[in-house]
DNA sequence: GCCGTTTTCGGCCCGACTGTTTTCAGTCG
């Protein structure tokens, strides 16, 4: 079962102003939220407080400095409730009459939320009418029979609430993108195989390439006399483990790993997907996960208002819909109508009127915006830009030329450096950077002082013999040293300033952890500071689905790095191309593009067939806006020896 | 609770599916 955990109001960290960090104020704002919800409250004054909360947490600037200076009702979904709720949380350390929001909702029905299939309103229900304040106690209640004699309750739905229990446990969270990409384009292929079917696209997260997939969503065009014979088709897949539901327009189902076969392997998957995944990666996965997917089904002509619609984000699809409303035009699923023309007609029967479109690019420019890349759907300004006709032109996964942060034999790695180099050269690389774990992480076999100098020998009687044999191909030798607890980095300065290139990470997560977001930024900004400091490595420190990073303010880390790169210094950040990862979070990459710090996309390859994990790091890249010029790793070898040399 | 070339009140995106009903409430995306 999942654990909610945070659900009281936090104590302020310090004995003066400013009393709470933004990640403080942005949860306590969330949390307001959801407890509005299930207290029954006006369900627009709760949207503004999820608008506030999303809002500030991708304000760049300082919070306290805008709350201080009275600037905080500047910001749009900021009033003036929210900016007195904020002030006094800051000033005086305290929140308003908050506290009795907090114990008037029992923690567990917060847990109930999880449920699927249950929503607010009736977990309000059964607490008001049976007194039910836990999901265990839910659970009794419905076996027991006690919750079809409710308002609006019958059998059916008695059995839907156990059967969301179940699958709470069962399908709890996220998929990780590899996982919904593997699926995703699997069950793509195969649905546009289908007799009947014209074309058919995913849509949803993995198509705007989140870092985690909450489930599939499939776009599929079929003429109305075909969908039967359609439906029968998905329907009789093999590795469906449940069918939720099936309409004429919809198919809901969950899949498990029997739905792939070696075909769908070998035949149709994106190259870029099938190397990244290698057999490896497939043999992980193919132990136990499910996920669910939904299939649309629509008439040709709708198809690419139905793919923009399902591809999202809500956040974009609501922009789009203002946006034409604006222009005197309705947006749906369906179609774009002139207000004025279809009146009260529903669904189909008003897509005759609609404005025509063959694809998503006519949706866009009748609304007088370039199209946008899925990646970039998320109203984070893409919109604007749409409309300025300035979007970025993202980086793709062909312009690398390599990577600076791998490992060998030497420290935890399962191929030497040989072969790791090989490896590199047959993707047609020009460079790897080496960077072994060093000497303080014991587990992961760290380098001594001893073992890093003869590597750097190693690496450099390889250099000779590929400039001996004019390939244009160079190792890079850094190292992956940890930033100790106290902001200072493994190896003394003198061993580390023969090196490349410095990785610093931070693995002694715990001790970060346990520390505010103020404290760790001070001390990761101090190890950055050291002149030999190269790329932060793994910024966080988070893995999807397994932990949260430490909490840090990521933008201040950025500007300072920005700051020193304008004094002369190189300081890189990384985006860990590993599923598990996908740190650096896309959400700050824009910035610190604006802030002129290069990105590195590193696979941080354990082996061979970890170095295609940069795949899914341009993925992430293409998310945050980048460009070939923002990334690193797209400068050339002798580029990057002058850099870094 | 927020917002406003429809500006201090009355809106706030919209439709499918399900299960309960006999017209609709709740949930989801």
């Amino acid at each position: 079962m999942v654990k909610v955990a945070g659900w009281s109001l936090p104590r302020p960290r310090r004995s003066g102003p400013p009393y709470y960090s933004k990640s403080n104020v942005v949860s306590v704002i969330e949390q307001i939220a959801v407890l509005l919800e299930l207290k029954g409250a006006n369900p627009f004054r709760f949207r503004s407080y999820q608008n506030a909360a999303r809002t500030l947490g991708s304000l760049e600037e300082d919070l306290w400095a805008v709350t201080s200076e009275g600037r905080l009702t500047d910001i749009k979904g900021i009033g003036k409730g929210m900016a007195s709720l904020i002030t006094e949380a800051m000033e005086m350390g305290t929140w308003g009459d908050m506290g009795e929001l907090y114990t008037s909702v029992p923690p567990g029905l917060i847990e109930m939320l999880a449920i699927p299939g249950l929503g607010p309103k009736r977990i309000k229900q059964f607490y008001d009418e049976l007194g039910i304040e836990s999901v265990q106690q839910l659970k009794v209640a419905a076996e027991n029979g006690e919750l079809q004699d409710l308002d609006r309750m019958g059998e059916k739905s008695e059995r839907k609430v156990l059967d969301g229990i179940e699958l709470l446990s069962r399908f709890a969270g996220r998929r990780r993108l590899d996982v919904g990409i593997l699926y995703g384009q699997a069950l793509e292929t195969r649905v546009s195989e289908m007799e009947g079917v014209q074309r058919a696209q995913l849509a949803g997260s993995a198509r705007r390439r989140k870092e985690t997939i909450g489930d599939l969503d499939i776009v599929a065009a079929v003429e109305p006399e075909d969908v039967k014979a359609v439906s029968e088709q998905i329907l009789g897949l093999q590795g469906i483990a449940d069918v939720k539901g099936a309409g004429s327009s919809k198919i809901s189902i969950i899949l498990d790993t029997e739905f792939f076969s070696e075909e769908i392997i070998d035949q149709g998957m994106d190259g870029g997907v099938l190397e990244a995944l290698g057999g490896e990666a497939y043999e992980k996965m193919a132990s136990s996960t499910t996920i669910d997917a939904q299939i649309r089904l629509v008439p040709p002509h709708v198809f690419a208002f139905t793919l923009a619609y399902f591809t999202g984000s809500k956040e974009h699809n609501v922009r789009m819909r203002q946006r034409a409303l604006d222009r005197g035009l309705r947006l749906n699923e369906f179609g774009l109508f002139p207000v004025d023309k279809v009146g009260d007609l529903k669904g189909l029967e008003a897509a005759k009127f609609s404005l025509p479109a063959q694809d998503e690019n006519d949706i866009y420019s009748h609304l007088g915006l370039q199209w946008v890349p899925p990646e970039l759907r998320e109203d984070s300004g893409e919109m604007e830009q749409a409309d300025n006709g300035k979007l970025p032109e993202l980086i793709i996964p062909s312009m690398l030329k390599g990577a600076f942060h791998n490992h060998t034999t030497s420290s935890d790695g399962t191929a030497s450096l040989r072969q790791m180099a090989e490896a590199a050269q047959e993707m047609g690389w020009e460079y790897l950077g080496i960077s072994d774990h060093s000497q303080i992480l014991q587990v992961a076999n760290g380098l001594s002082p001893e073992q890093l100098f003869a590597q750097s020998q190693d690496v450099k009687a390889l250099n000779e013999e590929w400039a001996d044999a004019g390939i244009d191909f160079r190792l890079f030798h850094g190292n992956e040293c940890d930033i100790l607890p106290d902001g200072s980095l493994d190896f003394t300065s003198e061993v580390r300033s023969v090196l490349d290139h410095v990785v610093g990470s931070v693995h002694q997560i715990s001790t970060w952890m346990k520390r505010d977001e103020n404290e760790n930024t001070e001390i990761l900004i101090r190890a950055i500071e050291d002149p030999t400091f190269t790329i932060l490595g793994h910024p966080t420190g988070r893995i999807l689905g397994g932990r949260d990073g430490f909490e840090v303010d990521m933008h201040a880390v950025l500007r300072r790095m920005g700051e020193l790169n304008a004094e002369g210094a190189l300081k890189v950040v990384e985006i860990n191309a590993s599923p598990y990862r996908l740190d650096l979070d896309w959400r700050f990459c824009k910035y610190a593009k604006e802030q002129g710090v290069p990105v590195a996309i590193n696979p941080d390859a354990h082996s061979t067939q970890g170095l295609k994990d940069v795949w899914y790091g341009t993925q992430i890249a293409r998310k945050g806006w980048l460009e070939k010029d923002d990334v690193l790793n797209c400068r050339s070898g002798e580029e990057i020896e002058n850099l870094l040399w």
